[in-house]
DNA sequence: ACCGTGGTTAGCTTTC
DNA sequence: GAAAGCTAACCACGGT
């Protein structure tokens, strides 16, 4: 009992008054509330959780798709990768990385 | 036929050593197109895909969301994320002992 | 067209009667001795690749360890990656690289 | 400098114009160490580091080998390194199923 | 012989 | 500060 995980609701109560943990209408597992409220709630998460990602891939197919498109048209999707990620840069950060990394480079004599 | 997209569309090769002595920065249109329809059609490919991520970003800031309402609840976070996990291999798994089920019967000619 | 994969060498063999040359008794998959001698010839391929690639994965643990230990001396690894990345690029590629990237900013007007 | 990226080790060093392109053996802390014990602490890193991914490629190298050895008999690789990737996820996923019963049995407090 | 595809690896982010 | 998951780049292979 070193580390409380909590894998469910219930748990963090500090009130632990013992008796509320088996209140699911005449359950016949006695006790753990499986299948019970908390068990609905967890799966009706997970469940939006994974709806979620199946969009996010759908949406990440479809980046693929663009690319792909881009390719078709001549481009070089390798060059426009590096576009858009400049573009996401912020120019301070980079430039204070790029003096970092040549001082390291200056470090090791590979100027 | 010689409706070729000229300018970019041919970038994908890297060795072509040449020293491209051309230096684009008089930025003349007299050969690269630059800012012609090709750079429209490259800058129109961008903007779809900075379109699209942006919706991926929203999406995962969404999967957050849920998470911290699920952590909100009681749930623990951890745990949820390892049977969505185990949920996504067990499908993955399923269908690639599929496609091995189908390389097997092709490979005996139960085609 | 094409369809024959060809996933045993020589599939003919009627002689199946179970040579056990096969001791794997927990296998998960056909452990069996289907086919003969390809199936032992099949599983030794098999374990001479995961041999390799066990130790393929301790060497990239060790190469974690050294980057934890450069981390723990102060050193930045985010950079040292950049350099040892640096080191093994050929520079005349990576010049033609920027010259290209610099081509297709100056076509998007990202000058 | 938002962030501090610890550039060296000895970090105490407030004085950063380092302009004084000191190359002298004798370095005395004025300026960066550059060629100096940081310098050559990190460059022994990235040696090691370098040589361990020496090995990694031979290795590489030779899991190739052997895929193409095995072609050479006659099996289909294909259809080896799909089973190989079925025989690693049925590791995995059982480890990850052992780590999520433990998570399961803390959070009952069964520890 | 080239292109497209998929699988692999490394790097980055975020979490604990 | 360490660990893990996620993402993107790389590479090798088979197909056309």
């Amino acid at each position: 009992m070193s580390e409380n995980v909590a894998a469910f609701p219930q748990a963090e109560n500090e009130n632990d008054h013992g008796d509320d943990t088996d209140k699911s209408s005449g359950s016949s597992d006695g006790g753990k509330d499986v299948g019970g409220v908390a068990g609905a709630r967890l799966r009706s998460f997970i469940e939006r959780i994974e709806r979620l990602e199946e969009e996010k891939a759908a949406l990440m197919e479809d980046i693929k798709e663009v690319y792909a498109e881009a390719k078709g048209t001549g481009f070089d999707t390798k060059t426009m990768r590096k576009i858009i990620s400049l573009r996401k840069m912020e120019t301070e950060k980079r430039r204070e990385s790029e003096e970092l990394l040549e001082l390291y480079k200056s470090a090791i004599g590979m100027v």
